[in-house]
DNA sequence: CTCGTTATTGCATACGTATGCCTATACTAG
DNA sequence: CTAGTATAGGCATACGTATGCAATAACGAG
C-alpha cells in the first residue's frame, strides 16, 4: 500500500539497511550513494513510518504531557510553550489527561511508547508516578509535586510573591483578607496556602477559618467562592486567589453582585496569565515565569532521557507581585 | 525490557496469537482460556504496545488535529470537545501545528501513521489537503475549507448572525462600521466578509475600505485594528470583529484610548467564546454551537475512516446574534 | 465404528525500520 | 609485494502484535 525502505532500496539498487542509514545521515554511507538514495525516496515520496521506528529502535521521539482538564484555561499556557520547546529537540507532544481511573490513564502512557511524561497534573495521591517509575519511564513534575516519588521537578516558589501581596495588602489597609485556594490534595494549592500564611503572619494577620474557600482551580469555584463571602454580614475586604483563573471568576461574582473593585473589594491573581494585563481587566497578580518554567520541565525530561543516572533536579521559579488595578486602599 | 505478550503466554500456557485474542475478546478463544490469560496479564503488569499493534494491524486508533498556532485563545475551544469526542469513540488526539514549510506538517502527520485528520487551519493555499489525498489518509476540514480538495467538513454558516448583526446595528443608529477581518487566504474570513457585506447592502449600508482593517485571528489584530480607526478624524461607531478574540483585542484598546465602550463605541464579536459572556466583558457576539461543530467533525472523520466510500457530508451550523453589552445606540 | 462438524488453539508470517556483524574493496605503510 | 586498515555496503535479525491457515480435539449423526 504505502511506500516503504524497500521499495526506496529498489529503486536506488541498494538494500534495505542503507536506505535507513542514507536517511539518518549516517557516516558510513558515502555521498554518492546518500545522494542516490535521496532521490530515489523523494521521487517515491517516501515517509519512513513512526510505528517502524518506534518497534526497531524502543523511541518514539513522543512525549506526554498529562493535564487534569482540556478545559481549564491555565493549560494553553502550558501545551503551547511545550509543543514548541519539544519540537526544536526533535519530540513530538501527546496530551493526556486524568480520568476517573488512575490506572487507565497510566497504562495509555505505558502502551504509547513515550519516551518521557511531563506531569502537570499529579494530586499528591496519584499512582501514576509510581506506575511509571516502575517501568522505567522518565518523568518530571511540572507545577505540581507528588511526595511519593521523587523525581524532576520544575515548580514556583510563592514565598516571595506572596510576601509582597501581604506587604501590600497591609500597606493598603486590608485587616479582612479571604483566600480561595485551589484542591488540597494538589502540591500548588498547599505550597500557596502556607506561604500565604506565614506572609500574612509577618504581618501580624491571619485568615479565619470562615474566610477560606477550596475548589479547582477554575472560574466557578473563583465565583462560587466570592458570592459566599460577599453574603457574610462582615465580608473580607481582599480575596488572594489560588490562581488567575479562579481570580477572573473573583472578578465576575463581585461585577455580577454590583460590588466594586477595587473599591469595595480587592482582588489578588496567582499565574500572570497573559490576559490578566488585559486593559479590560488589569488584574494585580502573582507572576513568575511561566514560559520558562515549562521550557525547563522539557529540558530536565529530554537530558533524563538521555542520561538516566544524573542526580535528581529541582528547579523553583521565583515570584513577585505585579501590582496593577485590583488592588485598592481600604477607605 | 517490557513485558511483551509472548510473558504472558508463557506464564499462562498458551501461544502469543492467542493471548492476543484473549485480551481483545475475540470468540474463538475459550472462556477458560481468556480468563486464565487475563489472571497472567493482570500478574506480569502487561501493556500491549501501540507500536507493535500499528505496525501488525496498520491502524492506530490516533487522529492529528492540525492548528495553526497553539497560543490562539479560540483553540482550546476545539481541543478539549475533540479530545473528548475521539476518546469516547477509542481514538487518541495529536496535536499539530503549521510551521513555515507546509510539506513538514504533511510529512509529520503521514509518518505519524495516523487513521485520520483534522484539518482546523487549513488556508486556502494549503498543500496539506493534497498530500493527504494522494496518500489515501482521511480527513475532514473544520470550521475552514479549501476548494482544491473536496472532503467532509463542518463549518459556520454566518448569514444569520450577520444579517442580525446588520439589523440590530442599523436599529441602534449606527451608520459608519468598520471590520476587523482575517486573513484574506482563511475561507472563514472571506464568508463572513460576504456574509457581513451582503446583509449590511439589505440595510442600505456598506463598509468603505479604509474601515477594513485585516490580520490574523488575535488580540493583538482587534486592538491596532481598533487603535489605527480611533485615529482617524471620522471614526466608526461599531466594528464588526473576525471573532470573539480580536473583539478582546478591540476592547482592549478601546479602554486603552479612554474610549467608552458601548457608549462611544459598538464592539460586535464572533464565536460566542466562554468568556465572551462573563460579567465582566458582556461581548455582543455572534453565536453558534461549537461544541457541536467539533463533535461533528470528529464524528464525520471516524465515520468516514470506517467507510471510505460513502458519500461527502458537508454540515454548516447556523448561527445567530446574542445581544450583550458592548453594543450600544448611536447619541 | 467412521466420517463430517464445530470449537479451540498453534504455526507461520507479515508489518517497516534499525542495528550488530560480516564481507569486499580500496588504500596505505613497511 | 604483503599485511594491515579504513571504508562502504549487505546480511540476518530483532522489535511486539495481529491474522490467515492448518491442526487437533471433541462430538454427534449415521
Amino acid at each position: 500500500m504505502s511506500v516503504t525502505s524497500h521499495d526506496v532500496a529498489q529503486l536506488a539498487g541498494v538494500s534495505q539497511p542503507t536506505v535507513s542509514r542514507a536517511l539518518r545521515d549516517d557516516p558510513r554511507v558515502s555521498k554518492a550513494t546518500r545522494e542516490r538514495v535521496r532521490k530515489a525516496a523523494d521521487r517515491l515520496g517516501y515517509v519512513p513510518s513512526d510505528a517502524g521506528r518506534a518497534l526497531s529502535s524502543g523511541r518514539t521521539r513522543r512525549i506526554g504531557l498529562l493535564l487534569t482538564d482540556l478545559e481549564n484555561q491555565f493549560y494553553p499556557h502550558i501545551i503551547a510553550p511545550a509543543f514548541h520547546q519539544l519540537e526544536s529537540h526533535g519530540y513530538q507532544l501527546m496530551l493526556h489527561t486524568e480520568v476517573a481511573d488512575n490506572d487507565v490513564v497510566a497504562e495509555r502512557l505505558i502502551s504509547n511508547g513515550l519516551d518521557g511524561v511531563l506531569l502537570a497534573t499529579s494530586t499528591i495521591d496519584s499512582v501514576v508516578p509510581l506506575r511509571l517509575r516502575d517501568r522505567r519511564l522518565p518523568f518530571v513534575y511540572f507545577n505540581r509535586t507528588s511526595d511519593a516519588v521523587s523525581a524532576d521537578s520544575a515548580v514556583v516558589d510563592p514565598t516571595q510573591g506572596m510576601r509582597e501581596a501581604a506587604e501590600a495588602l497591609s500597606k493598603h489597609g486590608h485587616r479582612r483578607i479571604a483566600a480561595i485556594l485551589g484542591p488540597a490534595n494538589t502540591s500548588t494549592a498547599v505550597n500557596r496556602e502556607i506561604a500565604l500564611r506565614e506572609a500574612l503572619a509577618q504581618q501580624g494577620m491571619s485568615i479565619p477559618a470562615r474566610y477560606i474557600h477550596r475548589g479547582p482551580f477554575d472560574t466557578a469555584t473563583g465565583h462560587a467562592g466570592t458570592e459566599h463571602f460577599l453574603t457574610m454580614p462582615q465580608p473580607p475586604t481582599a480575596i488572594v486567589c489560588g490562581n488567575d483563573v479562579v481570580a477572573f471568576g473573583a472578578l465576575n461574582a463581585a461585577r455580577s453582585a454590583g460590588v466594586g473593585v477595587p473599591d469595595d473589594l480587592s482582588i489578588i491573581g496567582f499565574d500572570d496569565l497573559p490576559s490578566a494585563s488585559w486593559p479590560i481587566i488589569q488584574l494585580t497578580t502573582i507572576a513568575y515565569d511561566l514560559d520558562a518554567m515549562v521550557r525547563r520541565a522539557a529540558d530536565l525530561l529530554i537530558d533524563r532521557i538521555q542520561s538516566p543516572g544524573r542526580p535528581l533536579e529541582e528547579s523553583a521559579f521565583p515570584s513577585h507581585l505585579i501590582e496593577r488595578d485590583t488592588l485598592g486602599t481600604v477607605p
